[in-house]
Order: C-alpha cells, then sequence, then structure tokens
RNA sequence: GCGCCCGUAGCUCAGUCGGAUAGAGCAUCAGCCUUCUAAGCUGAGGGUCGUUGGUUCGAUUCCAACCGGGCGCGCCA
C-alpha cells in the first residue's frame, strides 16, 4: 500500500506529529486515523493536502482548524520536508513539499523500471479470471473483443498488484447450440454436393458456415453422404468446433491474448462430474425434485428462487455444469473467482453466488465484471447488425481496420459496465481525437527526442545521473507529482477491478507532456548550419522565434524527466495490453 | 409487478473511505509549423451534477421517494 514515495513520507510526517502531541496529551486520538493526502485542484493549496483534521474534529470535540494547528505544531521535520505548510478555511492541511523530494519519484521510477507502480497488495492470492467464453459457434464478435480486452487487462493488473493470476477460457462446447452448429454444417456440406436440405430452422446463418462446410468437404469429399444422419451430424459438429475454437484462438492470439487454461464444458459432462457434483449436492439436500425436474436451493442462499439443474427430459442445464465449473475452480484452491460476463446475464449472478456459498464460501469469492454491449458506429452512423442473419461485425474486421492496438484501447476507455460507443472512424484517425494516439504519441515523441539528442551527440542521462536540482518550473513539478500517482491510480484501478482509470490516467498524463514539449524546449537548438541560410536575422518573426537557449545541465535534466514520463506511459500501456511505439 | 445498472457541459464520459470555486475529450469559435515528429499546441464560450426531501459543519458522492432510460426476471446459453 503506497501513495506514492513523496506522499508516504509526508503522510508518515504527520502521523508522527499525530502521536507526538497524543503523547504530549495534547490530542486524546483514539483511533489513529489513516492519513491519507490529495492532489489539491488549485496551485495555491500546496502540492498535497490532508484532511484529517476535520476527520479528527468530530471525536476530539474540537474545531478542525485548532487541530491542524496541533498538527503542524508537532512536525517534527518541518523545515527538512516543506517550503510550506498551510491551513485553509474549515481545517484543511495544505503543504508544499520540498522540491528535491519530488525528485525521488524519477529516481524510484528508475529503480523499478517496468515494475513503477506495481504493489503488493494482492499478497500472493491467487485469482483465477475466467473471460471470453464464447460458445465455438462462431467467429468472435466485436462484444467478444470487449470482453477480451476488459478481460485481459484484469490479469495484468491484478499480477501487478501482487497477485498470482491464472487466465482460463470456459469453452461452452455442449448442449443445443453445438448440436445446431453440426447440423448447419451438415447441411451447407449437403447443399455443396449438390443435395438440397432444408435448412435447420435456427441453424446458424453465417457465410462461415459455408466455408467450414467447403473445408469439411474438402477434407471427407462426399463420404458423409454414405453415413447414417446421425453420425454425419457428429462428425460435422466435431469438425466444425475443431475449425471454429482454432479460428476464436486465432483471432485472440492476433488481439495479443494467449490463455493460459482452456476449459471444456463438455468434458464435465462426458467425465460424469456433473453428475457426481449433483449427487453431492443430493446428498446435501441441496436438490429437490419437482415437476418431473430437479432443483437447485438456490434461493437459500439469496437468490429469488429456485433453479432447474435437470431437465424434465432427463437433460442437464446449462446450470448444472456451471456448478460443476465453478466446484472445480474452487477446488483448484484460488483465493478470488473473477468471471467476465456480458451484462445480459447479470440476473445470473445471485445463481452463481449461491453456488459460490453452497460450498461454503462467503459469496465474495466470486466477482463478475459486467461488459455491456458495444454499439459500434461508423462516422457517428450506427453499424447494423443482424445476428440472426448471421451479419455481425467480427473482431477480425475490426482489427484489420483499426488495429488490435486502437480497438483494444477504445474497449478500454470507458468502465465496462457502460455502454460503449465505438466509432471506427474514429479509431482509424491519426489524429489528437483520437485517444489511442495521442497517448501512444506521447511515448513516441520522447523516443525521437532521445533519438535526435542521440544523433546530435547530446548525453541522455537517466534520473540518477542527471542534475535534478535544476528541475524548478512548475510545469516539470506538475509532471512529477502526475508521475507520483501513477501507483495509486494502478492499485485503485486492480482493487476496483476497473482497467478504465489506466487509460484515463494515461490521457491525462499524455495531455501533460504534449503541452510541456510544446512549451519548453528541451534540447539546444540545432546546429546553425541546417537553418541559418535563408534567416533574415533582423526580421521580428525569426527572431520572436528563435529557439531559447537551453544550458546542457538542463537538457540532461528535462531528458531524465522525459525519460520517466516515457518509462510511466509505456508501464501503463502494458498494464492495458497496448502496444508503446518507438515510432509512430 | 419485482430485481440490477444508469441519469454530470451541445455530444461521449471521468469524478467510491462525503470536502475547497464540479473536470476531461470531442464538437463550435479564434489563433500557432524556418525549431526536439502539427499524429502536436494556445485561447474562448458552455452546468438547477434527473426531481424532491433527509442525514451532516459540508452531499455530484450516503439514505428515501418519485420521474426518465437500459437490462434481467426460461426446464435458452
Amino acid at each position: 500500500m503506497t501513495q506514492g514515495v513523496v506522499q508516504d513520507k509526508v503522510s508518515a510526517a504527520l502521523v508522527g506529529a499525530l502521536r507526538l502531541a497524543q503523547q504530549r496529551g495534547v490530542l486524546k486520538i483514539a483511533h489513529m486515523p489513516i492519513v491519507s493526502l490529495e492532489a489539491p485542484k488549485r496551485p495555491e493549496w500546496g502540492d498535497v493536502s490532508s484532511t484529517v483534521a476535520m476527520s479528527l474534529s468530530a471525536s476530539e470535540r474540537r474545531p478542525p482548524y485548532e487541530i491542524a494547528q496541533i498538527i503542524i505544531d508537532h512536525l517534527e521535520q518541518r523545515d527538512a520536508l516543506f517550503n510550506r505548510v498551510e491551513i485553509a478555511r474549515p481545517g484543511f492541511l495544505n503543504l508544499t513539499v520540498k522540491q528535491q523530494l519530488w525528485m525521488e519519484v524519477l529516481r524510484e521510477i528508475e529503480t523499478q523500471g517496468i515494475a513503477y507502480g506495481h504493489n503488493e497488495v494482492g499478497q500472493g492470492r491467487r485469482v483465477l479470471v475466467e473471460y471470453v467464453s464464447a460458445n465455438p459457434t462462431g467467429p468472435l464478435h466485436v462484444g467478444h473483443g470487449r470482453g477480451a480486452a476488459v478481460g485481459q487487462a484484469l490479469v495484468r493488473l491484478l499480477k501487478a498488484s501482487g497477485h498470482e493470476v491464472v487466465s482460463e477460457f470456459y469453452i461452452n462446447d455442449a448442449g443445443r447450440q453445438m448440436n445446431l452448429l453440426g447440423v448447419s454444417v451438415l447441411a451447407r456440406y449437403l447443399e455443396s454436393c449438390g443435395k438440397s436440405m432444408p435448412f435447420p430452422e435456427e441453424g446458424y446463418q453465417g457465410e462461415y458456415i459455408r466455408s467450414v462446410a467447403e473445408r469439411l468437404r474438402a477434407e471427407q469429399g462426399d463420404g458423409l453422404l454414405s453415413l447414417p444422419v446421425m453420425e454425419a451430424e457428429l462428425l460435422s459438429k466435431e469438425f466444425a468446433y475443431r475449425e471454429l475454437l482454432a479460428l476464436i484462438r486465432q483471432d485472440l492470439e492476433r488481439f495479443g491474448i494467449v490463455f493460459e487454461s482452456w476449459f471444456s464444458e463438455a468434458s464435465l459432462l462426458t467425465s460424469g462430474i456433473v453428475e457426481q457434483v449433483l449427487g453431492e449436492l443430493k446428498a446435501r439436500n441441496l436438490l429437490f425434485d419437482q415437476d418431473g425436474a430437479q432443483w437447485f436451493r438456490s434461493s437459500t442462499f439469496g437468490d429469488d428462487k429456485d433453479r432447474v439443474v435437470r431437465k424434465q427430459e432427463g437433460d442437464y442445464t446449462y446450470l448444472a455444469s456451471d456448478i460443476a465449473y465453478h466446484r472445480d475452480k474452487l477446488r483448484r484452491g484460488f483465493d478470488l473467482l473473477v468471471d467476465v460476463w456480458g451484462a445480459d446475464h447479470h440476473g445470473y449472478i445471485p445463481r452463481m453466488q449461491a453456488v459460490v456459498q453452497a460450498y461454503g464460501y462467503p459469496k465474495e469469492r466470486l466477482k463478475v465484471v459486467l461488459v455491456q454491449m458495444v454499439n459500434l458506429l461508423r462516422g457517428g452512423k450506427k453499424v447494423e447488425m443482424s445476428k440472426r442473419a448471421g451479419e455481425f461485425i467480427t473482431l477480425r474486421e475490426v482489427m484489420d481496420e483499426v488495429g488490435a492496438d486502437a480497438a483494444k484501447f477504445f474497449f478500454l476507455l470507458r468502465e465496462s459496465s457502460t455502454h460503449l460507443d465505438f466509432d471506427l472512424e474514429l479509431a482509424k484517425q491519426q489524429s489528437q481525437e483520437n485517444p489511442v494516439y495521442y497517448v501512444q504519441y506521447a511515448h513516441a515523441r520522447i523516443a525521437s527526442l532521445r533519438r535526435v539528442a542521440a544523433a546530435r551527440g547530446i548525453d541522455c542521462p537517466l534520473p540518477s545521473q542527471a542534475n535534478l536540482d535544476l528541475l524548478q518550473d512548475p510545469d516539470e513539478l506538475a509532471l512529477i507529482r502526475k508521475l507520483s500517482a501513477f501507483p495509486v491510480v494502478l492499485q485503485a484501478s486492480a482493487q476496483e477491478l476497473e482497467p478504465h482509470r489506466i487509460a484515463y490516467y494515461l490521457r491525462e498524463l499524455a495531455g501533460m507532456l504534449h503541452p510541456f514539449y510544446n512549451k519548453h524546449r528541451i534540447l539546444p537548438p540545432a546546429p546553425e548550419s541546417e537553418a541559418s541560410s535563408v534567416a533574415t536575422s533582423d526580421s521580428p518573426t525569426s527572431a520572436s522565434r528563435r529557439p531559447a537557449v537551453v544550458a546542457p545541465a538542463l537538457t540532461g535534466a528535462r531528458l531524465a524527466l522525459m525519460w520517466a514520463v516515457q518509462q510511466v506511459v509505456r508501464n501503463g500501456l502494458d498494464v492495458l495490453g497496448v502496444s508503446a511505439p518507438e515510432q509512430m
């Protein structure tokens, strides 16, 4: 748990002051509060502030202002840490930290490198993140893409927060859907053999079914014609399953996602595990028979009603295999299960939490992250999709059009539980309207700066090698303060399972870098030979545009600062699974 | 009808241990390339934080009711 290197020191100093005041009997302080600091909105309020005096006011039965004054009076290293210590109206403690102290942020970034911002709040707890989990009945569409981006970001986020994480894809390869897939492919297969067969009522219409059938025919020739229908259907189903799962895997890889584990629903059924699990529940009186079906007593664990696990005809419902699946996850010893689901499944949450509780765990052991629908737009106009007609935009098409990085970043730009407008034109655009490029450009721009510096033989020191005392400009300090906030953002993001916070942070950081770059000269002006031949030195415009002189030591310090910004941009993008290009 | 989510600038949205004069991007308007990438920057306008009550020194944030929108309420997944 860190608030940043500087904030931690300030926080410790304030706690020290409170302790001292307590020892001297000036304050009672029954419970030592957590002194959290915030970054004030206005520069005149210092660079860190605390509301601790206000929160103590009630229990101390004194006005916040007095308490703030007491804290200040008991600060032991006041002059070593602060330039200014002020109290504002009700009892805000506004602190301006010594500039040298902020430089530790840069050294911290250098020491930690790609791990800067990471934390250990997970304490090695084991987490299983299950995401995408699409039916292998067709290619991934845009909605899956968002789930994939969110899931991957969660995995990385949790890993960066000291968790041991396994990512898993639950293959819904059992039941009616798969049978329909087999029938659909067989129908197209027969069609291509010249035999007409009425296409199944609710079959899969997509064009990809035809190409699967074509490949089946290429492999088997007309062989299926002579088989009994049942056998031909089974063969078609298995063939299609292999083809489509491979397709899904390829699409995910192209998207930069590789799962550590794949779990088959069908395996739970064929191995008899589902049956066994239901037997256990039955023995514990958690199942009952009614109307010829078998029910799970989920209502005793907070669900609205009980749910069927075995239908009248004897088939298991999806809930039955989900019970077995989640029992398996729990048995594997995970401290936390994270399921990433489409938001339309939200009514299913109490049911699954009932399952978790039936196995003796608190329902918080399962956390469900909901991912809302993606509204696909093109130049502001809605792209119509019809799932029934098999007309939908696939993830692959989106990647082909805008690239995997842009797609991912857009998917992660909003809180996952809210609807997302995804404009393909915008995601393709290479301008500041496009937040992906805006952020990536910050990284590339700094890379470019260093390339130019290297080409001119200018030294590019790391923070530890630079004279950081020269960084005194408010803009420089503001950047450093922003960098110091990254660990806090990362931690909150992991804790709340909300990766979009990282995306926002990155946009803000880039939004500070670009103006800085524009305003402050970093490298000394280019050698005269390139530009001066035409320049008329008495022209007022040319005079006003003459580059400012930058002392070599300041160049070094600023390059070190830029290096740190670049590192943090990279770290943030890394957590989101988005690349940080050296050049754009 | 019951349950869950949402209502913040023209648009899309940030803002979760309650804090100071409510933020960003886009769009609009007016400007900036002889310089380290203009894939960039500067400036301007824009708000009853859905409504009404309650708790509090203080509410966009917590509570209640209501209004408006989305979703769920299958022996489908």
